[in-house]
DNA sequence: TGTACATCAGTGAACGCGCGTTCACTGATGTAC
DNA sequence: TGTACATCAGTGAACGCGCGTTCACTGATGTAC
């Protein structure tokens, strides 16, 4: 049933605490998103009291930006094995609008393969945040991998050199926009499922091509 | 202080107290979101105990729908007041693309100058939400306006007929992403104020030369 | 090798909070005669 | 015009829920001698 278990423990020292906290917040927000990041039931499903917890984590709140810097890390994985899987053959500017193309699709790939974690990542705390907080995904490795993709792309002379101020918010615009409604907006209520796929294509050939100039 | 008040009536039947508990409930999600439209709150802002309220609406999450309708409506009226204000004289096609543009304006000036209610429009039940729920936004009034400017595009030749599927989906997506992440993601919080209105229409730009092609 | 003791890790009961919702109710209203 | 009464609109106390957090505590561990 889906009965949370207690999961009792064998030896009265967990050993691993803090990082068994972690991996069932992330389990938990994997499968209900960021608000079913619960101090309580993070604590239930390792099997210890919920005060153990206070050992590791100052706050609640503390745990989830735990999950929170999980998931971006995971999301720059996934942007930079799409990127990587690019082969380098060929005409330089077509690899690096490629590996571009390439960035976003690791992008959406993460989302909607984890939109949990996904979700999660781009959640903030309601309100008073302290200035040293947790990082976020403009500070993320991730970007920097997609900035440096928009430097490629203008090197080979396939952008304008005027189209390159901003171009990392537009293509993240595009990107996240199409996630968001996708996960939990009206696009994923409303389009066919054999449809995500094609409007998918489009929302990224769209976005290249605002972005670059053809080749020759 | 910020001590909420309660607010008392001079009679005893309220006389509007549908409507006024909708107003109530709208002026909490302009401020706090989604999250702070919460049914003993709108009630102690009308001066009516909560139970009152269930003689108008059958559970707590209907309140949030009525403001979701409400904030939907309010950005349909953003985007036909941008188009609508674009000067009909000129060339066709320009006129398309200007009208095209206008319709993501307004969509942005309604998610910055009304954060709260935006979020509201695109929040969601969290489980189960039956089939007959509330309309959003693709089934909105809106998403038609902004359907049929890019017919208008399309007719005047200023966009390619391969390149029309898809792109109401890859619009909304670049104007969506772009206030997501400003309202309550990174950009928000580490771009500069002064860059903001920059980056914005950078990302409109891509998008428009993304899907149109240029003029004669 | 054996043991005393400081330290560390986790317990479990309890607190207050604000919420959504239900209950049996009372006060106000308007309509039939 | 006056009044009885059904109906409608709102009351207020109470419920259970699950949460984050605090408290004084006990069980396990390892190190000094």
């Amino acid at each position: 049933m889906a009965t949370p278990k207690t999961a009792p423990r064998d030896r009265y020292h967990h050993g691993d605490l803090r990082n068994a906290l972690t991996e069932a917040a992330c389990e938990l927000a994997r499968v209900g998103g960021p608000a079913a990041v619960v101090l309580r039931e993070v604590a239930r499903r390792v099997g210890v009291s919920a005060t153990a917890a206070y050992r590791y984590f100052a706050a609640a709140d503390d745990l989830v930006d735990e999950v929170k810097h999980v998931a971006l890390a995971r999301l720059a994985e996934s942007i930079e094995r799409a990127v990587n899987a690019v082969p380098l053959e060929g005409d330089p500017g077509d690899v690096a609008v490629a590996r571009l193309r390439a960035s976003g699709e690791g992008y959406l790939d993460f989302a909607f393969s984890e939109p949990g974690l996904f979700q999660t990542a781009f959640s903030h705390e309601e309100i008073e945040h302290a200035p040293n907080e947790g990082k976020d995904f403009a500070e993320s490795a991730a970007f920097q991998i997609f900035s440096g993709l928009l430097d490629e792309v203008l090197a080979t002379g396939r952008m304008k050199p005027e189209a390159r101020p901003g171009a990392e918010i537009a293509g993240w615009s595009m990107v996240h926009g199409f996630a968001v409604l996708s996960i939990d907006g009206p696009l994923g209520r409303h389009l066919p499922e054999e449809m995500k796929g094609f409007v998918r294509q489009r929302a990224i050939d769209i976005l290249i091509r605002g972005l670059t100039v053809p080749g020759d």
